[in-house]
DNA sequence: CAGGATCCGTTTAGATACTG
DNA sequence: CAGTATCTAAACGGATCCTG
């Protein structure tokens, strides 16, 4: 039986974040702020597979935190944007991103109690 | 070749809070807020191994996260702490967690809007 | 007590080829 | 265009036994 996963949110919340490529993804449909093609995600990714690009566009879906919109025309063409919720991690991202910020100056400066 | 880390900041402290046990363990020690031992994190975390418990615990103090002291008496005795920069990743842990209360609610309810 | 060493199954990422 | 299917390799977590 596997280990399940504890009832802990922080835990729950980094596991929908856990995977090589969300974040690369997350930042670029946050930062277009516009429905986003498949090719262009691959086109901007450039050393990810199709497979994976797929497989991780699929999990965000799932955690609601994308949405997904296919278009069956003659050139069949699939957009992907920021839920409402997932455009809404924005507040802790940004805390995220002060911390290693600074995290990292510190390491740089050889962690001088600042 | 091993696709590199990109230079997010974001990415970069998600990586080292990524391990199955290493926000049980964070909790752990913010909660008790003064060093504790092997063997009561042990105790704590009943279904870990020793090597993944040392693997994590490892990890964290090569981030800088936790400090390691050790005392070499007859009974070995080994203690972990948060750091100073490791106790401040709270802030963005809390926001984390409001935010996973906040989905969470509204998953059950059917994520309308809210 | 607090590990280290070894082995092993699962998960994750990636390369490549094929398809409606 | 936007995927599947298949295969391989590396990372991760865990069980078990050994040790200063």
């Amino acid at each position: 039986m596997p280990v399940q996963l504890n009832d802990c949110p922080v835990e729950i919340v980094l596991s929908m974040l856990s995977g090589r490529w969300k974040i690369p993804i997350y930042r670029f449909l946050y930062k277009n702020n516009k429905p986003i093609r498949y090719s262009e995600l691959q086109r901007h990714l450039p050393s990810i597979s199709k497979k994976i690009l797929t497989e991780q566009l699929r999990e965000l879906e799932h955690d609601g935190i994308i949405e997904r919109k296919s278009y069956p025309e003659s050139r069949p063409r699939v957009e992907y944007r920021l839920s409402l919720s997932g455009r809404s991690m924005i507040v802790f991202l940004d805390k995220i991103s002060d911390w290693g910020e600074r995290y990292i100056l510190s390491e740089k400066r050889g962690m001088q109690q600042n």
